[in-house]
DNA sequence: CTCCAATCGTATCGAAACGATACTATTTTA
DNA sequence: TAAAATAGTATCGTTTCGATACGATTGGAG
């Protein structure tokens, strides 16, 4: 009874902060491909990626990032190891104006929280797209923290922490744990290198 | 930085959560209707209402209601004290076909948090919900549940309680103290009568 | 090496949703 | 009593989005 209108709220919420977009003349899906371009990493931003993460096709998908690439908002460029890829880059222009997201609205109420609960809120925000994904038969997208392709070189022989994806075998630097892979997967220990402490 | 993730986790997980909607034929926005209707109260039940509620127009919100009146989810009759308003009320049929709303699967996730947790996570909604309202200037739509306008007229005199509505001068029944009002207006007292136990 | 299936991105088309506008009917106010 | 305000609706045009189809590239099977 009380779980439903948890749900309601979560749903009006969304509506409600990203009102119909048409800030700076974007529309909400608009807004939508922005974000996500801006959080997701670099083997993640492309339009097949995104289209799997909105929960799109990849036709809806193209067609908007043409139009953010025709205002100048991002930046196209063609993958270097796979003639068919794109590779998609926010423009200056675009990190500009991030600042107009409507979202921005919504950032301000949840930094208005408590500390100490906005920990425990996120927690369970994440628990809960973990399951409605699972359920819908959407990918995850998460970061490396709690992903099994992740690797954690140790921190300490020569100084600085290497660290490494696992799946495409490629170095990572630390900015990019915390942005969304496609590739994520779930089921991995806890990032930190401790050997012998398994998940629960 | 971390509530700029929440408010995307938001976001996301309502996107992801209603979908395409196209479940048992209605759309996404049909859906939100059915919701609406299905916790507004009786005062609150008016094409008028809905497009406030959902921040849409007045001849948006006509159209999705006519639809679903089409299709025999919600019934019409008009007002008898104001000849311009008509109240909408779900059919059977209606309730027979919320257990397929897309939501559903938010549902669950939000019950199976754990029962502590959940109680704050709702809070915390709530509260961000109020906060982006007053800051995009949109009615709050609460419950009478901290409403200035509720009035409780004491349990113990003619052995049930009876409530009130201040604004309209309408009498309440309990069922009712726990839907959607377009009048709510917040900054009234709790409403417990039971002295001396306040709310958490 | 060659062919074929799979995948990436995109162009195009049609349906549907939505906002803007205008209109009627009713109520309220001056 | 007349004018203004409000509730609901019809209509039109824009925009968005999914479905479909297509060319280009990759990778694997033979």
């Amino acid at each position: 009874m009380d779980s439903r209108v948890i749900a309601e709220l979560i749903l009006h919420l969304g509506h409600v902060a990203s009102g119909d977009g048409h800030v700076c003349g974007l529309t909400s899906g608009q807004w939508a491909v922005l974000r996500y371009f801006a959080r997701a990493n670099r083997f993640s931003r492309t339009p097949s990626a995104f289209a799997a993460f909105h929960g799109t096709t990849r036709g809806t998908a193209s067609q908007a990032i043409k139009s953010l690439v025709a205002l100048g908002f991002l930046k196209q460029t063609r993958s270097e190891t796979d003639g068919r890829s794109v590779r998609l880059d926010l423009t200056d222009d675009a990190r500009g104006i991030v600042a107009s997201d409507p979202i921005e609205a919504l950032v301000r109420a949840a930094d208005a929280l408590p500390p100490g609960i906005r920990n425990d809120f996120s927690k369970s925000l994440q628990r809960m797209l973990g399951r409605v994904a699972a359920e819908k038969g959407k990918p995850a997208f998460g970061t490396c923290k709690g992903c099994v392709h992740f690797q954690d070189g140790g921190c300490c022989q020569e100084g600085s922490p290497t660290y490494a994806c696992g799946l495409l075998n490629e170095p990572l630097v630390e900015q990019e744990l915390n942005e969304l892979c496609i590739n994520f997967t779930s089921g991995g220990a806890t990032p930190s290198p401790r050997p012998g402490i398994g998940a629960a």
